[in-house]
DNA sequence: CGTTAGTCACGAACACTGTTCTACACTACG
DNA sequence: CGTAGTGTAGAACAGTGTTCGTGACTAACG
């Protein structure tokens, strides 16, 4: 009586891994996760993450949005596949104990770089559970190299935990930026620094003294190696003797 | 002729630091940009980040939704007076070169306070450019203490702006993991923790190894232990010799 | 005192969001 | 051929942020 004919989408989520040993062609192209998750992709990349609607990722199937919702639980449901997608194309080294802090910093490279080709998806990877398999995937490889590296696993594990939570927001940080920027087609970065050094610099010099007096140093930091910084100052702490305080 | 008889809110906004004169008191209980914050903040305050919108802040002040944007331009606006009020609400201490860890430290947890007793408003704070004099003075602050301890200016700056980045982060990883456990009301953190436990322990085997035996560790770090951690591990690498990369 | 000007408030509406209900087409099987 | 079952959508609902135009009310001016 209760019991619907359709297959929930709870359901279909758990048989996704399956292996799809009949997928019998129904219809010309079936609607099918992947093929949600790739055009979701493909809207992130070209409008932002704002872009991203049910309605558009509708759209660009050829079809309404009613229809999303056999595949997919939720919108949620579908950042949660996104990122997972987005960390099912990290590689993860072999754990080699003397070079454990490049590998450490590529893996967080690859994640920045994979976060900032879908500008603004960071705020998903941020609002999402490490529950998603792909996402424990990449959390292991990291978690493989701090062991073999002799590092203790709980300064492991939160130092992994750390690492998540800064690439995720500075990405973030990055696609705001970008997006605020984006009106003003003129203007490049450099010039958008040369206007934020002018506002620091037009400050009351009797509250922010510091800041005027080191607009130029603020503001600096091409390309990422203010990423580069942040990355060194974290692994910079961690040793293998570094047992957590307790 | 195009001209509207209304001030704009722009100017509003501009002359919102003005010494109030003449309040003048025209209404019984006029609608200023204040009240509004102060309505939106008890609201995300009860409900969280979610429960944020211009209907509910309007009804708080029984009124309409438009009767806001004669004194907010926009709900981005109205993010940014929200964390420009949480941010004036921080002690910035007196330089102390001798103790300037405990000092940055202090100043973190304030803001990771902050943030919490407001769930989810960091998302707003990772959205929004520092160009808000409120948040300007955090980093004026904190600038300060490093600059005073003889950190080079450049490597101080990008100090702060990780650990802000990262306070944000951590923020938000602690509202989504609350609201996600808030429908379970039975349940507490540790209750939650055991079936994270649980979940970890029922991955395969041969790809998560290291989850699975270090799943105690993962999952572990009562209270803001994981906070100190992470703070320590940024804190640690910075010595008044540390230069930037270049 | 009467009139005008200016400011603010607010109801109604618009375009948009995520989500659900229901009916519809189509395949596979008995 | 008929029936069950599955995947597909159209239409609609409850919300969201935001704007337009009208209305009321205070303040100043002749």
């Amino acid at each position: 009586m209760y019991g619907c004919a359709m297959a929930t989408p709870q359901q279909r989520r758990a048989a996704r891994h399956a292996p799809s040993d009949a997928p019998s062609a129904t219809r010309k192209v079936p609607i099918t996760a992947d093929r949600i998750t790739e055009a979701a992709l493909e809207i992130v990349a070209a409008g932002g993450y704002d872009a991203l609607t049910m309605r558009n990722v509708a759209a660009r199937l050829e079809t309404g949005p009613a229809s999303l919702y056999a595949h997919v639980v939720n919108k949620a449901d579908l950042d949660e596949l996104l990122i997972g997608r987005l960390c099912s194309q990290i590689e993860l080294p072999q754990p080699d104990p003397a070079r454990w802090r490049e590998q450490i910093a590529d893996v967080c490279t690859q994640l920045r770089d994979q976060y900032l080709s879908y500008p603004g998806i960071s705020r998903a990877a941020l609002a999402i559970d490490v529950t998603d398999l792909d996402v424990l995937r990449v959390n292991e490889g990291m978690l493989a190299i701090l062991i073999a590296a002799g590092i203790a696993p709980q300064s492991a594990a939160w130092s992994i935990d750390a690492l998540f939570l800064y690439v995720g927001a500075y990405a973030m940080d990055i696609a705001v930026a970008d997006t605020e920027a984006d009106p003003d087609k003129q203007r490049f970065t450099t010039e958008h620094r040369s206007d934020l050094i002018a506002r620091f610099e037009s400050l009351p010099a009797d509250r922010f003294p510091n800041i005027r007096t080191y607009a130029t140093e603020l503001t600096s930091g091409t390309a990422h190696s203010r990423f580069d910084f942040t990355l060194g100052l974290m692994l910079g702490s961690i040793t293998p003797s570094t047992r957590p305080p307790r």
